[in-house]
DNA sequence: GCATGCCCGGACTTTACGTCCAGGCTGGAC
DNA sequence: GTCCAGCCTGGACGTAAAGTCCGGGCATGC
């Protein structure tokens, strides 16, 4: 089954079987990347995740390391007894067809093009993925933040504007566990240094 | 010429001939509205726009009476004592284009997708965007906006929260040419009756 | 035990937000 | 024309945030 889904969905699909028991992947179809059978399956995220139906999550966005976009959707398959024996996902590179979506609305538009969707349903949502982003690639948690981690984010924060929301500093304070006089002050001397 | 250009683009692009001298329609190939030789040019706005090139405009936006939008461009041609003789526009539906784009890039797309506008890399380009669709959907320029449409206008700035971000209100009271204090009025008002 | 570096909480200044009001302009009724 | 009503204006004003500053506490390393 997983080798027919990765054949329908031709080359910009993976198919991942991974073992919750262990967490650990049991088998890939068409890696997109290095991951292989045996590597850990950092599969924890997904209980943060709200079930589309029961047993079956997304489709929600991943990003890879090298920027590309992934659709994902994952399914836990359970055995008789209720309990689960594999979960399985499916990841979608979306970057073709956006490419392609590109070039199609780019063709006899305006010079001006709509200008970048750098949207954000809620601001304080990027705060959250900001951080959480940084979280995942460092493995320290909020917690355990060294001040560098706190400065690295902040000024991600800061390039992405959200400081020019009101009401936004108490926020970012609090999700970083933090004092309101230490955001003010790490960010005076990030912004001094340029 | 004509006729070729029209066979190039297929079944989604107009070829218009204008004679600038009486402004009127020579002639119409694959029209996609009822116009006709004989029938008013109504090209007056063309000296509004600046040229790309030395009597070269566009391509620019249109807006059909149904709401199909357009990318068209304008060529005048000149005799050989420089006196324009004629006047050829090219105008491309762009509708089918959109919908393929949107069929291309709601494939695999996480099912909350686009989530509504509040942050923007650049907000004011938001506030731009907003008057100037007014403007252009009543047809009255901001000078002459009656006050039901800065109202529209305000409601439209405010439920896509412009008025979140820090120095908001000074800079759309300075793009509907309006001060300080009316735009709070006005603001005071739509927010009282909901 | 001491020094250093960082953070905290709170006091304080500055900036911007939002309200209010007296006066002036405009367009319509008469 | 005059009058009136509604709207806008510019400025004053009070309040709420945005930022700044500092004394003290709590670690870590020596």
């Amino acid at each position: 089954m997983c080798r027919a889904v990765t054949l329908l969905l031709g080359p910009y699909a993976e198919v991942v079987l991974h073992d919750p028991a262990t967490d650990r992947v049991l088998e890939v179809w068409n890696p997109l990347t290095a991951r292989g059978p045996g590597d850990p399956s950092a599969l924890g995220d997904l209980d943060r995740l709200d079930p589309t139906d029961r047993d079956v999550y997304g489709p929600y966005e991943k990003l890879l390391a090298d920027g590309r976009r992934l659709s994902s959707v994952s399914a836990v398959l359970r055995d008789d007894d209720g309990t689960p024996s594999v979960v399985l996902c499916v990841n979608l590179d979306r970057t073709p067809l956006e490419r392609a979506a590109a070039v199609l609305s780019a063709f006899g538009a305006p010079t001006t093009p709509p200008p970048e969707p750098l949207f954000e349903a809620d601001w304080s949502q990027r705060v959250d993925h900001v951080i959480g982003t940084h979280v995942r690639s460092t493995g320290r948690s909020v917690d355990r933040m060294t001040r560098q981690d706190r400065l690295a984010v902040l000024r991600a924060l800061d390039e992405a504007r959200v400081f020019a929301v009101r009401r936004a500093a108490p926020v970012v304070a609090q999700a970083l566990r933090v004092s309101r006089s230490t955001v003010y002050g790490l960010l005076t001397e990030l912004r001094a240094k340029g």
